[in-house]
Order: structure tokens, then sequence, then C-alpha cells
DNA sequence: TTGTATTTGTTCGTATGTATC
DNA sequence: GGATACATACGAACAAATACA
């Protein structure tokens, strides 16, 4: 009658919850090796296929790898940011996210990488920047292929600077699904050569900015580019929502 | 020798990629059931283990869910931001987040989640907040405990009225995180009178604000809010940056 | 409503290929 | 080269619980 919920509780998940935990705790650090497969199996009572199972879960969450044959055990891992790489793309490619609301999202953490990137940049970083727009100028000259990803390295780079590692993943993340989505709907945006020139002057004003220690004015350069580059593929209502977010600090909407 | 990469492609993986891109493309959606597993076992050729870890998998991403003892098979699932949750919530809590990072995030995200409440409100909406409102101005009355559980409860319907998913996960994961940090370090932040009163007259400001379409204000104010809410957390180094944060939307730093 | 058949959750035995000593 | 230990994988079997006639 009652439209039931939750899990049954499966023998599998006691062992899932106690390398979570333990992650957690810090009681199971990267590096450490869980034990065997069999040995598991005496320590909690349960079947080998109920341990590889749960194996496989927290293989799949990234906390555990388990190499092929290694008599030393499931190796525990360091946190990446990749299964939320991998669920944000299925949620995009089943609907519940869009094109606006990844341009959205992308707007405001990219604007905010930039104002953090002001703040807590360091030499180190500076040239990093610096090595980046050097490229990029090249390419543009000679036009090879791949200018999207010395650009999106670029915002990456960036996002780096500012030391924050959750605007680095989200943006990381964002921009990943957006590209993901603009090339299957748009085949390759990018070689025009006038696109590319646009591309490396807004890079050079952000480094700038940057490196002036003016982190509301890069962030604003951000979020008025992105509005250029993008609004026009989303509705007037969607727009309208983009064009206050660059209103939100103080820039200007082209028309 | 060589360090060794790579899955050395498990059974269960065709399975798995199977169901992926058949909810990609669309071939698979959400209410339609798969085959059960002895099924699957006879269709794919590989034993149940197989078929089983998979399902597993595929359960752990939430594209489908086997009920207990279902004949009818397992169930494609329309897809949740959960995933993304449970990721993030691993990151922040093993992956080199501290407060002063999680405190920019917030914000960031609630800002933004403000501002896009302020664009797409609806009806509906404005009466779930409210009725919160409502509420909260009892809880301050009668001094009853859990206070932080609808206050948290506001900023979840705010974020949940801009419609953007992405938004509404990343600010719930960034406050759950933010409280659990905060109640480990400091006991209980908040059963003082005069926090509970400022917490209301600044939800009130943040609805009049969203229910005008103000959307420039209310993301102001929430920086502003946040902002003297932690401020004296953090280092002063960090504190600049949050200062940061709060003038690029035009905010007023308070001393 | 009761019964029955089917399916899942789980374990066990076994075979195979591959590292390491 | 051989022995050992391990992960991967299959098939058979049981109990419990559900769906459906």
């Amino acid at each position: 009658m009652i439209p039931e919920e939750e899990a049954p509780d499966r023998r599998f998940q006691r062992l899932v919850d106690y390398v979570q935990q333990g992650v957690a705790v810090g009681d199971l650090t990267p590096g450490d090796r869980l034990p065997s497969e069999r040995e598991l199996v005496r320590q909690f009572g349960i079947g080998r296929a109920s341990v590889r199972e749960a194996l496989r879960v927290l293989e799949n969450v990234g906390l555990v790898k388990s190499q092929p044959r290694d008599p030393r055990g499931p190796l525990i891992q360091a946190p990446t940011p990749e299964p939320i790489r991998r669920s944000l793309t299925i949620l995009t490619s089943a609907g519940g996210v869009n094109l606006a609301h990844l341009i959205q999202v992308r707007m405001i953490m990219e604007a905010s990488a930039n104002l953090v990137a002001a703040a807590g940049r360091s030499q180190e970083h500076l040239l990093a920047l610096e090595e980046n727009l050097e490229r990029t100028s090249e390419r543009v000259e000679t036009g090879a292929g791949d200018f999207s990803v010395i650009d999106l390295e670029f915002d990456e780079l960036v996002a780096r600077s500012g030391g924050n590692p959750l605007i680095h993943v989200y943006g990381e993340v964002t921009r990943e699904a957006i590209v993901n989505l603009i090339e299957r709907t748009i085949q390759a945006a990018g070689d025009d050569k006038e696109v590319m020139r646009r591309t490396l002057d807004h890079h050079r004003a952000v480094y700038a900015a940057i490196a002036a220690g003016n982190g509301l004015l890069a962030s604003r350069l951000a979020r008025e580019a992105l509005y250029s580059h993008y609004s026009h593929l989303v509705s007037d209502r969607e727009r309208a929502v983009l064009a206050d977010l660059v209103r939100e600090c103080g820039g200007e909407v082209a028309t």
C-alpha cells in the first residue's frame, strides 16, 4: 500500500559502508590496501559474490581500484572528480539538465574562479598563464587544429590558481559538459579565425586583470564573454537570466 | 615492469555500457524494465554473478533500481542529481577542502540561487517560501529546538525555485558540508535568540527581493549575510577574498 | 482471499589464467 | 620450470518474498 521505499539492507552494503566510513574518518587513506577478497569473505562473514558486488560499487564511486590480479588486495584511491563528471554527463544526456542550466553555472563558476585567482595569484601561476597565452597566439597565427584544447586549458589554469578545489572541480565538470553538449548539436564551433582572435583578446584581458589583482574586473570579463559567446543558443526567457548574471557584477550586456 | 593501467575489460562492463547507451540514446526510458537476471544471462552470454555486478553498478549511478523480488525485472530510473551529491560529499570530506573554501563556494552558490530564483519565481514557490517564513517566525517566538533545520530549508526552497538542478545540488552539498564542519568544531552555533531574529529578518528581505523580481538585490543580500555570519571564522587573508565576493555584486562589507 | 510459480539474494564448488617466489 | 595464491568467471543450489492468477 505504502509507496514503499528503502533498500532492504543487502549484505554487500555493510562492506561498502565500512570502507566509505573508514575513508571519511581517515582510518583508511589512499595507498592503503584492503585485504584480499577471500580474507574479506572471512572477516565480514559474507559470500564471495557479495564481496565482489561491494568492490564493484566502491570501484564505481572511485574509492578503490582492484588491479586485475594483484595478490596484495584492492587499493584505496584518492578521491577524484571523475565520478562527478560521469554522473553529470548522464544527467545532461538524459534531460535533467539543459544547456541554459550549464551556461548559467559556467558563468557563475568562471567568474568566481577569476575572482579568487586574482586574490590568490602567485608568480608561478602567472607564468603558467603567460605560457598558455603564448601558445594560444601561436595557434591563432598558424591556424593549427586543436585550438579548443588550449582554450579550455586557460580556464583550467585560472581555476587552479585560486586554490579552491571546489571551484576548480565545479568549473571543470561544467565546462566539459558544455563542450560535450555543443559539439553534439553544433558540429565544431571553432575554427573560425575571427572567433579565435576574440578569444585570445579576452584571455589577455583576463590575465591582465588577474595580474593586477583586480578580481572584480576579471569576474565581469568572464561573464560578459560567456554571454556574448553562448547567449544566442538559448531561449529568450533563459537569456534574460543570463543577462541578469552579467549585470550582477556590474557588467554590460551586449545586444 | 610497466606501471600498467587500464581495465582489462570485465564481462559486466558490456551490460553496463549497453544500458548507459540505451538511456542516452532514448532507447530505454524511465519506467521501462530490463529483462530478469536470468534472461540477461542468456542474452549477454555471461554468468549471473557478472549480471549482478553490472546491476549493482547501474544501481549505484542511479540508472536502474532492482526491487527486492520483483519478477518484472529491474526498473529504469529517471536520472537524479543524487549520485553527484554523493560523490561531491566524498570529495569535500576527504579531498583537501577547508572551511574557507566552503564559505567561498557557498557565498557564490547562494547568491546565484537567489538571482535565478528571482528570475524564475512562480506563485507556487513563493507560497512555499511564505510558509517557511511563517514557521520560522513561530520558532523564534517559542524558542523551539530545531531552528537550524528550518533555516536551511529556506535556502533549499530558494535554490529549488530557480529551476536549475545544478545550482540546487551544488548549493545543497556545500551547505551540508559546512554545517558538518562547523558543528564539529563549534558546538551548536545557534540557539541564540538574537541570531535567530537576525536570520529571520534576512530571510524576509530575501523573500521580498525575490518576490519583486529584484535578483541583483537578493544576490547581494545573500553574500552580505554569509560574510557577516562566517567571516570571523577564517584567516585575514581568506577573509579578504570573501570581502571581494561581497563587493563583486556591489555589496557593503560590514566591518 | 489463498496458492503457486517465479525471481531475487545469497552461498558454495569449481575451472581458468596470470602473477610472484 | 614449477608451485602457490589470487582474481575472474561460470553453474548449481537454497531460502525468502513477491506478483499474479
